[in-house]
RNA sequence: GCGCGGUUAGCUCAGUGGUAGAGCACUACGUUGACAUCGUAGGGGUCACAAGUUCGAACCUUGUACCGCGCACCA
């Protein structure tokens, strides 16, 4: 006998070891010919990572469609592994280290990497274990991580082959420079966020004491402003950088500054004998309504500048250090100087001398940019170059009188500005000129674009393929080296004049670098290593066993689906798409499923620092208020401030409360992994609601008992039994076979089309609205009878039933349908069988009873209408009342002989029976052609009869209304479509001879009244 | 600025041209032997706004407003 509830804190775990210890999630590779193959590659999530929202979301998606693809009898692959998270992985490791006053440097780099790994074997990976308790169903003996052997020979294979081929090179350009882990990253590793900026203006005096007429004009031409001035007008937001100005730029067009092109200005900072020139130049960058309209050029600090360097031949000196100090190498820079004013003057200059030189004035070598930031602007305001603006100022006295004053202050705007922060580092990036390797991404993104027009891979929903294209089409040069340790260390070697040779292994590479250079050439391998998405991108083929052939990659590449968030489209899907149409001819997924984001219940993105992150494994398993809590304290953002964190920490306080006033309660993974199916529309993001979580919770336990209540009353099903649902006589019965098909079909088309809220509500649906509902109730009285054939017949159906339920939910609720499975083990043949094994119902039409469904629609309309009715009367819930049916058809007669026990009991009714004429004293239910007259008990209340009358004429009056002015339109006639009319008309029939029943109860109880 | 999405019941959301739906919440009644994590019945919506197409629009078109989210931006 079953318990009342499932409990899935017991039950979970051991499922879940059943299943793995089984091989039920391994795939076949033995059997020749197998079964259609069906494969899935998870996205690594971080080894670094721990389990929430998102994951949970993104792998029982992963999860509904192996397990529905294996019950369909495919061969089925769903390839799990973690990736090595780079700088995530480093990070953690550095400050686990920096805890026992370690650095990584005073430790090198081979005992750095050996102490990462002792981490990772450690601690990494806890999300695989969350993912079990997820019910993931991955093949767990073919995990991998992307540092395994196999895949970094994969890595490297792919980034020599790319190096021979010319599609990865190696070039100094500007890149995004993160100053916390002192590496580059990649243009999407960087978060453009708008920040409270200033901007200064200032003055950079023409060389010489030159002067030249200044004027401004308006749209018609006037003359607005007109004066002598010595100097040009620059705005900036980082004047920091103005040390390294190369230039000038003003429009190309620009009559303001026409006078003066060509000539040369004064950078206004620096020691005053040593002022550096520049030369003013025109290009067609700068914007001459904006500002002042000259713009100064750092080419090695910005990258518009870069590009305007570029075209004007304008040296790029860079100003600061790996961590964003500025630099304090080099020549002093009195030298330094002089050297650049030469170079200014004859504005030729060798690239790698630029490189060499350091102009950053000698009081601010070594300082932080923003502290060099602070000093520039407070020199060039002291020597009055600072563009000044007047401004009103209110002063108190000693006595507390207000006088105003005039004073002239510099000119400096508050101003919103974007600013580029590493997504991991948080910091400020800055633009540096540096040496990288970058991949050809233009050359590998032409096919990767065909593919998806194509239609070879399909995007679902379609429109992210708009997305794909628009990143595509615009695409970058992606910078592949990071200056890190932890990673596949970049196979190429330098020379002793930095030639390059790249090869598989050091061997390789020496072996060219001798044909080139001489035998005994000294080599040494670049430091660097590769950013982690590289070796990502072949995870769909490398996971599988490239670069050697292996029946893996025969049988399941391309991979079937990819399911993922949008936020990886360019990562990730768009990178694995030009790897694998690279290197194995094709792509790697047919369908990519972008599923939405996981939010908060208000809207918002969870995150740690507002403190509403619901971690799913508190969702399952239940989590206490104060725990709840202290996590999220715990986990927010600190700034080290105590007095903001202390304010933080009562917010997060506050949101917690008002969130889960009692905590989360308990749900069990089912219950979360039905919610998020049943949430995932396409194209919408997903409220997470605590309510709906507890509703599928509730859900479980229904189904649960429903199969407790088929036990008690015996309703079995042998393994030996030579039932056939599609053979059934009772009507009943055929029905729910019937409903049964439907629901199945319904899934199934469902889930095909990646419609998982679909899929859950029509499963949903059917168990408990139909099934549960309706026909336990409805067979309730069929077992109480004495029909021994019928019950017999009821019995096993209701089984059968009970079985396809667990069949179809089990993709969405795996371990309450594996339960309930396991409990019915005696009367199977195979007592270890599993119903992840068993095969996915599928009835085409044979189950298909229409007769049965209308004669069971009009019974449940019957009881239905009935209860309305004494409901709107008062009628006590437990009164029995005696019914006559009068003007019954035929049909409908045999109807209330065959259903009157079933009827009675769940209309609460009595003595049903038929009759030519209303007997005295009763209400009047009308359904269809008939009338039920009920025998309510002593006196009927008249006026409240009159007014449930009324209520229901008013309401098919009403719709009478509708169908009138349509059906009275000519053009609705004529124009609409044939069946649309006849079903108008029929639906006018109807409500005919229903208001005129209402209107016979009407004057019969009128009649009764008088 | 460009692109994508959203606006439907108190809340969270379904709904691809033919009488507006679900869950939760709410109201009333109810322990009838599967289930109170339940049952029965009920109240509640000018489908953001405007114009258009159509016999007919929540749905198609155009525009407006507001809210998200990407991408690119101006020194």
């Amino acid at each position: 006998m079953l318990d009342s509830h499932f409990d899935h804190s017991v039950s979970e775990s051991k499922i879940y070891d059943r299943w793995e210890k089984s091989g039920a999630f391994k795939p076949k590779m033995d059997t020749e010919g197998a079964a259609d193959a069906y494969s899935i590659v998870i996205p690594p999530p971080n080894v670094t990572g721990v389990l929430h929202m998102g994951h949970a979301l993104n792998n029982t998606l992963q999860d509904v469609l192996c397990r529905y693809q294996r019950m369909k009898g495919k061969n089925v692959l769903w390839q799990p592994g973690t990736d090595h998270a780079g700088i995530a992985t480093q990070m953690v490791v550095e400050r686990k280290l920096a805890a026992q006053q370690i650095k990584r440097t005073d430790m090198g780099r081979d005992a750095f990497v050996e102490k990462v790994w002792e981490w990772k074997e450690e601690s990494g990976g806890q999300i695989t274990n969350q993912l079990k308790r997820l019910g993931a169903s991955c093949d767990w003996s073919r995990e991998r991580f992307t540092l395994d052997e196999g895949l970094s020979k994969a890595v490297t294979k792919v980034f020599v082959d790319l190096y021979n081929e010319g599609l990865i090179y190696r070039d100094k350009r500007l890149v995004n420079w993160d100053p916390k882990f002192q590496s580059a990253i990649s243009d999407l590793e960087v978060e453009n966020e708008e920040v409270n900026g200033h901007m200064w203006h200032f003055k950079y005096p023409l060389a010489g004491g030159e002067t030249y007429t200044y004027v401004e004009k308006d749209e018609d031409g006037n003359i607005t402003l007109e004066e002598e001035r010595d100097y040009i007008s620059i705005a900036t937001t980082r004047p920091e950088t103005m040390l390294g100005d190369g230039a000038v730029a003003v429009y190309t067009k620009d009559e303001r500054y026409a006078p003066i092109v060509g000539k040369l200005c004064e950078i206004p900072v620096g020691p005053k004998e040593h002022r550096r020139l520049i030369p003013i130049i025109t290009d067609e960058y700068p914007d001459p309504d904006f500002g002042s309209g000259a713009v100064k050029i750092t080419g090695a600090h910005d990258p518009n500048d870069y590009m305007v360097a570029q075209r004007n031949n304008i040296p790029l000196y860079n100003l600061m250090t790996p961590t964003a100090a500025m630099r304090s190498d080099g020549l002093p820079y009195e030298q330094a100087a002089a050297r650049a004013k030469e170079i200014a003057e004859s504005g030729e200059f060798d690239p790698k001398e630029i490189e060499e030189i350091n102009l950053v004035p000698d009081e601010y070598r070594g300082l932080d940019r923003y502290d060099a930031r602070k000093a520039v602007v407070q020199a060039i305001t002291d020597e009055g170059l600072a563009v000044m603006t007047t401004v009103t100022k209110t002063v108190k006295d000693e006595d507390g009188n207000k006088t105003e004053v005039e004073e002239t202050v510099p000119y400096v705007e508050n101003k919103k500005i974007m600013q580029p922060f590493g997504d991991r580092s948080g910091v400020v990036i800055e633009p540096m000129l540096t040496d990288q390797w970058y991949v050809d991404a233009a050359k590998l993104a032409g096919p990767a674009v065909d593919a998806v027009k194509e239609g070879q891979t399909r995007f679902i929903p379609e429109n992210w393929s708009k997305t794909y294209y628009n990143w595509m089409d615009d695409i970058q040069p992606w910078c592949i080296s990071r200056q890190l340790w932890w990673g596949h260390r970049i196979p190429a070697w330098f020379g002793p004049e930095g030639e390059i040779f790249v090869g598989a292994t050091e061997a390789e590479a020496r072996s060219k670098a001798e044909e080139q250079l001489g035998a005994g050439v000294e080599l040494k391998q670049d430091e660097d290593v590769l950013d982690t998405w590289f070796s990502s991108a072949l995870w769909p083929f490398s996971t599988m066993g490239w670069p050697d052939k292996t029946p893996e990659l025969d049988k399941f590449y391309p991979t079937a689906t990819l399911v993922t968030g949008f936020d990886i489209i360019f990562f990730w899907v768009a990178r694995m798409m030009m790897q694998g149409l690279k290197f194995m001819d094709d792509v790697p997924f047919k369908d990519v499923y972008i599923h939405a984001l996981v939010l908060d219940e208000d809207g918002r993105k969870m995150s740690k620092s507002i403190g509403n992150v619901i971690d799913p494994i508190d969702i399952i398993e239940g989590c206490g208020l104060d725990t709840l809590i202290e996590k999220r304290h715990r986990d927010m953002k600190r700034t080290g401030d105590d007095k903001k964190d202390a304010k933080a920490e009562k917010a997060i306080t506050n949101t917690t409360k008002k969130q889960f006033p009692e905590g989360i309660p308990a749900c069990g993974t089912d219950a979360l992994r039905f919610t998020l199916a049943s949430q995932a529309a396409q194209g919408r993001d997903i409220r997470l609601s605590m309510d709906r979580i507890v509703g599928y919770r509730n859900f479980g336990t229904k189904l649960w008992n429903a199969a407790r209540f088929c036990q008690m009353n015996e309703c079995l099903l042998w393994d030996q039994d030579e039932f056939d649902p599609f053979s059934v006589e009772h009507t009943l019965n055929k029905w729910i076979v019937s409903e049964t098909a439907k629901a199945a079909a319904e899934v199934t088309k469902s889930i095909d089309a990646f419609r998982f809220n679909d899929a859950a509500s029509a499963i949903y649906k059917f168990t408990w609205n139909v099934f549960c509902d309706w026909y336990l109730e409805l067979m309730k009285p069929l077992l109480n009878g004495d029909d021994e054939t019928v019950k017999a017949e009821t019995r096993k159906t209701a089984a059968w039933t009970l079985n396809q339920i667990i069949h179809i939910l089990h993709p969405f609720m795996p371990f309450i349908t594996e339960a309930l499975w396991e409990d019915q083990a005696e009367f199977r043949l195979d007592k270890e069988s599993m119903l992840c094994a068993q095969s996915w119902p599928n009835f085409g039409d044979q189950a298909a009873s229409p007769e049965a469904e209308e004669e069971i629609d009009w019974v449940i309309k019957t009881i239905t209408d009935i209860r309305s009715g004494r409901a709107d009367l008062n009628v006590p819930a437990g009164a029995k009342l005696p019914v006559t049916v009068i003007n019954a058809s035929e049909q409908t007669k045999e109807r209330v002989k065959t259903y009157k026990g079933i009827i009675e009991r769940l209309a609460r009714l009595e003595d049903l029976n038929v009759s030519k004429s209303t007997p005295s004293g009763t209400v009047s239910i009308v359904v269809e052609e008939a009338t039920f007259a009920l025998e309510v008990a002593g006196v009927i209340d008249l006026a409240s009869e009159q007014e449930r009358l009324n209520k229901e004429i008013g309401k098919l009056e009403k719709e009478m209304e509708v169908i009138d002015k349509q059906l009275n339109n000519e053009n609705f006639v004529s124009r609409a479509p044939e069946h649309v009319v006849a079903e108008k008309k029929e639906t006018k029939k109807e409500l005919t001879l229903g208001i005129e029943k209402l209107r016979e109860a009407q004057s019969t109880l009128e009649a009764i009244f008088k």
